[in-house]
DNA sequence: TTGTGTGAATCCCTTCACAGCG
DNA sequence: CGCTGTGAAGGGATTCACACAA
């Protein structure tokens, strides 16, 4: 009984990684899993694995465990992976440039159908084929493409006029690598990516550790 | 009255956005500020604010708010950076780069202080004056420079091994980007950055709200 | 017997509300 | 009076423990 509750952000994650985690045991040739090994394979538990799925309903056989090829589908279903998500990527610099070749990327269902960028020499030249157009095209290549997410990967300073313009013209969710927290409507879901605030999230526990 | 309490991971970062937002205000010219205006420039509340402040002692006047200038030195005492955080890159693939442009890196304290790879034709070349040695210089380079962070932007299949000898050479903290979960000490912290995770939530988020 | 699915208990984080200080 | 600091209340998420199905 999928049952239309709100499930933290944390949890999300947390599907995610059992996706991955069944990928790999797949590739080992386990046909089936327990929440218990599930669990190990991420740093959880085993009821804290079954709660989670069981939110979506019950996928599993008693006794048994689950069966490896129909968890995959099902968390693939839940995540909104059973489909291709047209991505825009705005700012070909070198953060844009890592996002575009994550091997990952491409198999996930996540497709780049165009670059934006505001430099002109970096206008007209194109990655793996895909050609980089001007910035003002932004709103032209969502409704072109019928885009659903776009990825922000330009300055600071630039974000939220970029996040703005996307949102208006149709984006459905942003992924954003601007130390700045965006201001959009409610609908709109927004992810942030910090690489400091990561470095910053290291060097506190460390302080902590030590002065213990 | 500074306790000596666990503090949640996603207090931590937090207390980074006050200090990023501190920093605007502080480039708009005020001394002062009040809970309520911190909130609103993350997404957050000032009830909450406060009370993660309060965690670590008390830096604010009743009926005036909090002295700019005197909360971002105490915050920047708080997440450690007071001091310089010498850092080693491994994998100078384009994540690797990514980050080592990253401009607040360096403006927060973290200084890249060596650059490892296995790729022969990087090996001996250099990225703004900082060499990339090769691979199985990643303890002597760890010893040498007393390296504390750590920063893993290598294949999910060698992000394992990297981890454990960057550990036991004394690297005090890991920022992972390869798509493993990584088992390392107990002592050690690690920071994952998963950017497909990140649009999985999205694309999760976006599914889930059309089914609504 | 094994391991899921799930109410109940527990823990932790957020929010409330207000005493108290400037 | 204004706004912080903080105990208390509230709500959500994790953990426990066990009935039940294979």
């Amino acid at each position: 009984m999928p049952v239309s509750r709100r499930i933290s952000d944390s949890a999300v994650r947390r599907l995610s990684h059992y996706l991955r985690a069944l990928e790999t045991i797949q590739g080992e040739g386990g046909g089936t899993v327990s929440s218990e090994e599930l669990a190990g394979r991420g740093h959880t538990t085993a009821a804290q694995v079954r709660k989670d799925l069981s939110h979506f309903g019950s996928f599993g056989k008693r006794g048994l465990g689950y069966n490896v090829q129909e968890l995959m589908e099902r968390l693939r279903g839940i995540l909104g992976l059973d489909r291709i998500w047209r991505v825009v990527l705005v700012g070909a610099g070198r953060i844009g440039s890592a996002l575009f070749e994550y091997p990952d990327f491409k198999a996930r269902g996540y497709d780049c159908v165009a670059i934006v960028d505001a430099d002109p020499e970096k206008i007209g030249t194109s990655w793996g084929g895909t050609v980089i157009r001007p910035a003002e095209d932004l709103e032209a290549v969502v409704q072109e493409y019928d885009v659903d997410l776009v990825i922000l990967a330009v300055p600071a300073s630039a974000a939220q006029d970029v996040a703005k313009r996307a949102v208006d013209a149709g984006a459905k969710g942003l992924l954003n690598f601007a130390p700045v927290q965006l201001v959009v409507g409610d609908g709109i879901p927004v992810e942030d990516v910090n690489l400091v605030m990561e470095l910053e999230a290291l060097s506190f526990q460390i302080t902590r550790a030590d002065a213990t």
